[in-house]
DNA sequence: ATAATTCATACTGTATAAATAGGAAAATAG
DNA sequence: CTATTTTCCTATTTATACAGTATGAATTAT
């Protein structure tokens, strides 16, 4: 039940682009060095989130990244999922073909959906925008952990 | 995010007890092939249960496990913690030393707790009696999928 | 005694996570 | 117009944990 480096990652990078891409393009290597996390890594993660709209980028010197919309307007549920694949606690429960036939009349599946409603009603309650006013209020700096 | 095959099959081994169990003792033989889940894996899952005290087993022939308490007495949470390890979504709240120094400050830290709290909220309302009523409320049988 | 069971622990294969690596493509600055 | 900075693409490697096997000892009922 862990949330991977990827996701984890992706929200740091989020948030960093969020506090310094106001008025200026972010570099993945700016971001790196501020959040000690593998250049070439972000680059995978970052391109993730280029892909699905949720950051722009411009190449070339000067180049980087800003957020395509107001941090207010990005969930941590809407970025754990593009990078984490899905928030799904058992396999079955994703919209793949993994489903068992089984799953009407399994003792345990409403458990599971259950747990997945939870998760998702949670981390959709909480924008970038929130993460970002908490933090600054509380210390001024920005300095991650995980 | 996913909860592995050892808390996955943890449960229905304790709800397959829960309901097999009443009147005598049941063995992990019986239990795998109901569950076709393999005896020897199934061994290793049921002495976690045996170790804490969620089980009581009895050794040699007509032997097995029982529950040890009502089946109203087991969250769901209670089993899965067992065997998941911990369900906090990162390494940092787990009691262990896997605390980085920067924990205070850290901006994502929060939602963290916040994410480990609802699910622990959740799993911990639902007991195995919750399970076993509403399965064979619904349709008689007891056919698991996952 | 024999068969049925739990108990203990070591080993292995496989998939996934996590990260590295190398270079092509694009844009800017000088 | 070239050197530099940056994103972009994708293949490869390494590490770790999951999931399951394997072997056999200890215990108890019949």
């Amino acid at each position: 039940m862990k949330i991977s480096t990827k996701g984890r990652y992706a929200l740091r990078l989020m948030l960093d682009i969020a506090i310094h891409g106001t008025d200026e393009n972010v570099s993945i290597r700016d971001v790196a060095e501020r959040q000690d996390i593998s250049t070439k890594y972000l680059e995978q993660i970052v391109s993730m989130l280029v892909r699905i709209g949720y950051l722009r980028s411009v190449r070339g010197a000067q180049g980087g990244y800003r957020l395509a919309k107001k941090p207010s307007e990005y969930t941590v549920g809407d970025i754990l999922r593009v990078t984490e694949g899905s928030l799904a606690p058992v396999a079955c429960l994703d919209d793949t073909e993994n489903q068992c036939e089984r799953v009407k009349e399994c003792p345990t599946i409403k458990l599971w959906e259950g747990l997945y409603r939870v998760v998702n009603e949670y981390v959709d309650s909480i924008t970038l925008e929130d993460i970002v006013n908490d933090t600054i209020t509380e210390n001024g700096s920005f300095d991650f952990c995980i």
